[in-house]
DNA sequence: CATCTTTTTTGAACATGTTCAATATTTTTC
DNA sequence: GAAAAATATTGAACATGTTCAAAAAAGATG
């Protein structure tokens, strides 16, 4: 019933050789100056084809997204059940092998941002239609933070906060000149000390009625994931 | 030597005619649904035209933003100049005018932010071709400050912490379906009271080595406007 | 295997942003 | 006011993302 399973079906093959040309010629020149033309060409294909698997140029880089995500996942899971780490440790690997990966990719990477600003479009990177991708994002981070002892609020507060950090990262990565992009890396190895700092501040129980107004202010304006009513998952089975 | 001075050139007429129908045109359907064809049609002009008067489609959102800020501008100097008011209620006039004038306009807003991800675009909302807008709109927080009694670093971060905000609310404002936008209203309200709050907290002296790494981490990587040496002015002439 | 159904592929046609050489108009110069 | 220079305008041509009806290939059914 699922589309193509294990075996590579032929037409999985196809996209799949449309997919890898695609993002070679991305890589050598760049996304807007390479054309779907050129994609098929390469693939040895009709541009029909082309668009009998991805649905527009930019939804190859949508798939390009899920893979990096994936990869992701994969490293950070491989990282952490190496050996057991801290917290601060665990975070860092969550928030470095995602510029790892990404790195090289700096230009395609832009792309994925072009439609933050149009809640409609299908590949608006904070619109409904990749909220799975956004959930799987933060996922990672609850993951990373696993079951470090931490006050409720901030247990929900932040995977949130460690996502949003990320794209910001990314978004100066993205703009990141230095060789070797190592300002990121250093803003990233900041934040992260910050939030370690500020963690162990927040724990103290002074800083309750600030956490509430924080997390109340999210909450009642749904930019918490668990809030948004489309999202919320049965809490107590 | 100026382009087009006061008295209305004819070349400034066409623009401002080609300016108004593409601006009414995106009002009543959308951006990407109209067509250059549809703008130089209803001015009365051929297509040439509006390209001699904006290098593309996005440009004129681009000037339509330019407007933004003017009037932007125009009605936070008003505010001010009209009563005395203490820094939450200055902060919030200039919060508050940029959503009013921006709210009508939630879809057209969005195409600002189509190409945050890539810095060479000409129209990159982060990039350097429009540096001189952002230095504006960091500007004006600077004026609503004011003459507020701050530590140094703090006179420092602070606008460019609103601008942030500002861009923020923004982005939420776009993506905000309650009635009136009524949501991003209440975030803008409670995320300045916590503002509010930390500005207090921040003015403790306790928190002066806090103040000091976040300062720095910004700093060294370039990331407050007055670091980034293209920009740096003279500070004591 | 013959037939029917589904999946895949094709490439011409279309829509629309953009360019540009040619033309017209306006402004400046003398 | 005529000639020259600068500015403004035209619209056909181009490039490229996208669509779609038709054809081909693969798979299912009997």
């Amino acid at each position: 019933m699922f589309k193509s399973l294990a075996t590579t079906g032929k037409g999985e093959q196809t996209r799949q050789a449309i997919f890898d040309c695609a993002l070679r010629l991305f890589r050598e020149n760049d996304f807007d100056s390479t054309t779907m033309r050129d994609i098929a060409d390469r693939s040895g294909v009709a541009v029909g084809a082309a668009y009998y698997y991805f649905s527009s140029k930019e939804a190859i880089i949508q798939a390009y997204y899920k893979v990096v995500q994936e990869e992701h996942k994969r490293r950070v899971a491989e990282a952490l059940e190496l050996r057991t780490l801290n917290l601060r440790e665990r975070l860092q690997i969550a928030m470095q092998s995602k510029l790892d990966i990404v790195q090289e990719d700096r230009n395609l990477l832009g792309v994925v941002f072009r439609y933050t600003g149009e809640p409609n479009h299908p590949l608006s990177c904070l619109g409904p239609s990749t909220e799975e991708l956004r959930r799987d994002s933060i996922d990672l981070f609850i993951y990373a933070i696993g079951s470090e002892r931490l006050p409720k609020d901030l247990r929900l507060l932040l995977p949130v906060a460690l996502w949003a950090l990320q794209m910001g990262l990314l978004i100066l990565l993205i703009y990141d000149n230095s060789p070797g992009q190592q300002r990121t890396r250093k803003v990233m190895e900041g934040a992260l000390d910050l939030t370690m700092l500020l963690l162990g501040v927040a724990k103290n129980p002074l800083t309750k009625r600030l956490r509430v107004k924080i997390v109340r202010l999210l909450q009642e304006n749904m930019l918490l994931p668990d809030f948004d009513p489309a999202l919320s998952r049965p809490e107590k089975p």
